[in-house]
DNA sequence: AGTTGATTTGAAAACGCTTTCGTGAAAGCA
DNA sequence: TGCTTTCACGAAAGCGTTTTCAAATCAACT
């Protein structure tokens, strides 16, 4: 089978050394224009790609960054990791992907695999297990052994690290503000998400403003787990005289959709409902689901050059660890005009 | 900061050498039960893991792979990324992700930038840019320079590479005795993806079923943007009297049903609804979409274990190159019982 | 005691790259 | 011409592993 061209068959055919060759393609002042014209023909006619290995046991970087996520079936974090790779690529970084599956032990096996040199660092959203279990020495360990790690979206307060975030408290207390303003009184919080940091934060956040604002009543449908949400939904439709539902994330906005349409409500007219996450989900659904925007892409954009930023600014100390982005509204089919 | 633990630090401490340590932690024969474990010891005293940078240079193989998608925000790849993963992480092995983008020269790019050894394979479909265009050179050059490739789902009939797909076409049939045998006789295809080798097939598979037959009747909706789509697919309603439609992929079935909602066309009673991809998208709408099942994890698992017995048998020639998956039908709300 | 064989360990090279340092040649200047 | 400076290149070391081959030790058998 063919050999792959390395430096040392470069040098011999242009009878240079190594050295020079490897200078020449990195195009060194050192080295003569004439020279690494030559070095660069026949680099390319012989499709030379340096050896990635030798390059990251020399140079002590791998240019390639593990990303963790909790799932990977789910358009938010699709598109975040859209966004990192993006970015990534462009900067000829590499993306390993590790999938969670919302599971404190697997997190951990992760870390633990790749914290011996194999990546530069990671980014992350933490499982729903490990916020559950609040056990977070893990982390710790990667940044004790210098390795840089940026969390998104469910970050964990208390470590310090860096971290990008959308402001879900004050989203939820803006949404409040909206759907009073269209008359709404009774207002419904549907979430599956309500073990991890943001869905509290979001709640949090309506909670607060339905508190300060007068008149308001709030009440909650939470349950990860799909029946028994939708009974629960159904159960509060009938008793509650529900305006309004503000769904933490798609898969609750969805539900609760559905169970409107099976009950027969008119969805705006006697019920809005707002949903957490641009999903497509949300987009194809009928009438399209009116939304709150992460701008995840971006959000997944921001989180990898927030890390190659710490990768290249070795020693410098950053100031603001925290980056939040601001959501915005995206008013569609589900709530009033 | 804090230096991480190599095999020479680690003979140090022990008064061996480096050779005798590497052979202890690979539980050579060579070494003594009593050395073995006292390397063992400090070994995992002192967190040691070995340098996978080191280790591929040394032993040309990287234990990774390149995972090529045309996208990631859709549950169908989502789902077999998932399959891929969860089969790579049993084994070791890394997965590098990279989304094409449908784009032809993404894709170039991509195979071009991991064809240095920083990965051992690819595992891919092809990029809907690639299929119309029809050039096929880096695929061929992937082949040639050794590395392994397994396409699965969008394959490249005319390149000889292992491939795991579905009875695309034969499943397609099937759909149709299913709708005749519920009384339809007028169905119309649904597609987003006609420029794709799958939904081509697919819809092969359904014309050549619905000519054999007598009695029926077919018409096609086919645009990849929405807009176009969704006008195309009201002037169908309207003028074609549809008793079934079939929906190549996800998107299509879900804007279907959706403009159905809109015309207020009884879904399943006036009309059904099969739908290609058991995705999040259909499994969530209202009513439920019936769904063909391409058991896209399993799809994932299957793909990567392929290309680990390409990189393990490394000789040996492999007979049966193309892996063809069962599709089943999952009857929900948008079929008749 | 001498030879053999088995057992356990080590020295050294290699994987492909980067970088420091040194060297020879050409150029500049007096 | 003799000196310094600049320019262009090369030698060599080292990154952390793995593996081959040789060496050392010790027991066993003549």
């Amino acid at each position: 089978m063919y050999q792959k061209p390395t430096l040392k068959l470069l040098a011999e055919k242009l009878q240079l050394s190594t050295s020079t060759v490897s200078k020449a393609l990195k195009d060194s002042a050192e080295i003569s224009v004439d020279t690494k014209k030559r070095v660069a023909e026949l680099a390319k006619l012989m499709g030379y790609r340096p050896n990635t290995a030798a390059a990251s046991l020399r140079n002590r970087e791998t240019r390639t960054i593990a990303v963790i996520l909790p799932e990977i079936v789910n358009d938010f974090f699709g598109q975040v990791l859209m966004g990192i790779e993006e970015e990534a690529s462009q900067h000829n970084y590499k993306i390993v992907i590790c999938i969670s599956n919302e599971s404190y032990e697997k997190e951990m096996d992760y870390m633990e695999m790749f914290s011996n040199g194999a990546v530069d660092g990671f980014i992350m959203a933490a499982a729903m297990g490990t916020q559950e279990l609040g056990k977070f020495e893990h982390y710790h360990n990667i940044l004790n052994s210098g390795l840089k790690l940026v969390m998104f979206d469910r970050v964990i307060d208390s470590l310090d690290c860096d971290k990008i975030i959308v402001d879900d408290a004050a989203s939820g207390s803006r949404l409040v503000d909206f759907l009073k303003s269209k008359g709404d009184r009774n207002i419904c919080i549907a979430s599956t998400i309500s073990k991890v940091s943001v869905g509290q934060l979001r709640e949090q956040g309506i909670r607060n403003r339905v508190e300060e604002l007068d008149g308001l009543q709030l009440n909650v449908v939470a349950h990860e787990e799909d029946s028994s949400f939708l009974t629960q939904m159904e159960g509060s439709f009938k008793k509650d005289n529900i305006h309004s539902i503000i769904a933490l994330d798609q898969r609750a906005g969805i539900m609760a959709l559905n169970k409107a349409h099976e009950l027969g409500i008119k969805v705006p007219q006697e019920l809005q409902i707002i949903c957490y996450s641009n999903s497509n989900m949300a987009k194809y659904s009928y009438p399209q689901l009116t939304v709150v925007d992460q701008h995840s892409r971006e959000l997944g954009k921001k989180t990898f050059i927030r890390i190659l930023n710490l990768l290249k600014n070795k020693d410098e100390v950053q100031v603001t660890k925290v980056h939040t982005l601001k959501t915005s509204l995206i008013e569609r089919g589900t709530t009033r005009k």
